[in-house]
This record gives C-alpha cells, sequence and structure tokens, in this order.
DNA sequence: ATTAGTGCAAACGGTTTGCATCCCC
DNA sequence: GGGGATGCAAACCGTTTGCACTAAT
C-alpha cells in the first residue's frame, strides 16, 4: 500500500488525508476529512488538507465531486466507472454503475466531435424512507 | 408573455431579470446576469439579482446548475431534458439531448425504489477548435 | 543543505442577510 | 396603507494564499 506521488514528499500529514478517503465509507467533503484528521492529528491545519486535496486531485489519486451541493466532496479515484443518486430528504449518497454511460459517451464523441475525458451522472430524488416519511 | 409568480410582487427589477434570462442565448452566471441588468438599470443591486434568482429557482420557472464550476449558472427551466458538455479548454458549454437517460432513469428507478426527480449528466472533454490548440 | 510542506492568520469570491427605505398590490 | 421587495453594507462560509518555520529527501 505504498503511496506514489512522484516529485513530492510524503508527510505524515498527506499520508493521514489520503488513509483517511481510501478507508472512508462514503463521500466526505473538506470539512469532515480535517474532522477526523484532528483525531490522530491534533495540530494538521485546514489549509493543509485544501492542498492536500488539490494534490491528490491533480495526480488524479482523488476525484472530487459536486453533487449539487455548494462545496466539494472527494473520494477514490477508483476506476469502474459509478455515478451518484442523492437523496434530497436525507442527503445520503448512493453509487451506482450503469451501463449507458459508455454508450452515451462514445455516441456523443461520434455526434460532437469532442474528445471526452470524464462523464458524471447525477440523479435526485427521495430514498424510500424518504418517501415514506413525507406520506 | 405575462409572468405568474403567484403570492409575488411583479417589480421592474424582476422583470428585467427574468427577461434576461429568457433571452439569454447560453448558461448565465448571477455575475453576468448582474452585468446585464446594469446596462438596463443603472441602479439595480447584486443582492437583488439573488434574491430573483433564488425565487425563480423555487418557483421552477428557472434552474440552477453547477457545469463543475465553483459557482452557479441559470437557465430556463424549459421541459425537454437536456444535458451539458463543457469544454475544458474554452469553457463553452454545449447542450444536448439523450434519449438514454430516461432509459437509465425508469431503469435505477426500479432497481433503487428512489422517487427520482431529476438527472443532471455532465461530460467534460475538448471541444474540436481546442484539440487542435493543444496539438 | 535544499526546498517542498506546514500552521497560522488574513484574504478571497460567491452568496446571504440585517436594516432602513421604497413601491406594488 | 401595509408588507413584500429593494439597495447598501456587512456578514458568511468554503477555499486560497503569504509568510515564517519545519522537516523530508
Amino acid at each position: 500500500m505504498s503511496t506514489q506521488l512522484i516529485g513530492h514528499r510524503m508527510t505524515s500529514q498527506r499520508k493521514l488525508i489520503l488513509d483517511i478517503i481510501r478507508t472512508a465509507k462514503g463521500h466526505l467533503d473538506a470539512d469532515e476529512i480535517y474532522r477526523l484528521a484532528r483525531e490522530k492529528d491534533h495540530h494538521i491545519s485546514l489549509s493543509t488538507v485544501y492542498r492536500n486535496l488539490n494534490l491528490l486531485k491533480e495526480s488524479e489519486l482523488v476525484a472530487e465531486r459536486h453533487l449539487g451541493e455548494d462545496h466539494h466532496f472527494y473520494e477514490l479515484n477508483v476506476h469502474p466507472q459509478h455515478h451518484h443518486l442523492v437523496c434530497i430528504g436525507c442527503g445520503e449518497v448512493f453509487e451506482f454503475e450503469c451501463e449507458f454511460t459508455e454508450k452515451m459517451k462514445s455516441e456523443l464523441e461520434e455526434a460532437s466531435q469532442f474528445q471526452i475525458t470524464s462523464i458524471e451522472v447525477e440523479l435526485r430524488g427521495y430514498c424510500p424512507e424518504c418517501q415514506r416519511k413525507k406520506g
């Protein structure tokens, strides 16, 4: 589980942040990562978190997601293409894979002559539990 | 072309903002709307623009889009479902419709038991011209 | 020893809000 | 005339940055 961030030093803070994202169950925002990091390193600063998130994003180890909110979420940039289903009620985020997105990509690449580098699909709605709650 | 915003007054500023969004060719952010509004009404304030954008969004006359950026874009909430293709090079936004998204929605609705209210698909890449520029 | 990385505090940019005033209904 | 809407300035919040210091290579 060694980490290659060529041309960059592996500091304890960087390792900690990466580990937090690696072991996270869900999607974390910067503040949540900061909070978790503080539990292990009382002195780590929020700017260090942001600087490292940007670095990890640039080196494509971590992906930044928007999820319709006004701030960012971060997740490991694992390769199986997946997308997000966000509950408007409780805010929970579910992931799914979709056979259509590759088709969509190649069809659109041809039609538009774009060189497409990423697809992001975001669905919003109410999860079963929140449907019950709102009656 | 009368405007129904039930329970709200139709002020000159509100009308102006709505007209700007109606006649816009592309996707506007709040600042651009403010700039255009100023050309017609020198005294309109940025907070009025934001307050009205939020109102129009809540009444679902206008849709707020994120487009992978750190601020919001606004467009008329016209009904044919369409999505966005953003050029990483020049920032231009192209719209497209897609036959797959309805299939994706119904398939996912069944699989997840979500009640899905919106789909947003965003593709990023390089437009033909920016492909040439970067060689 | 070099220089990337850190912590702190201050700045930033998009957005929201408190308040006195204005003007649509 | 009353209360929603406005303009202004100040607050807000997520994020970035300048600077002096620390530590990985």
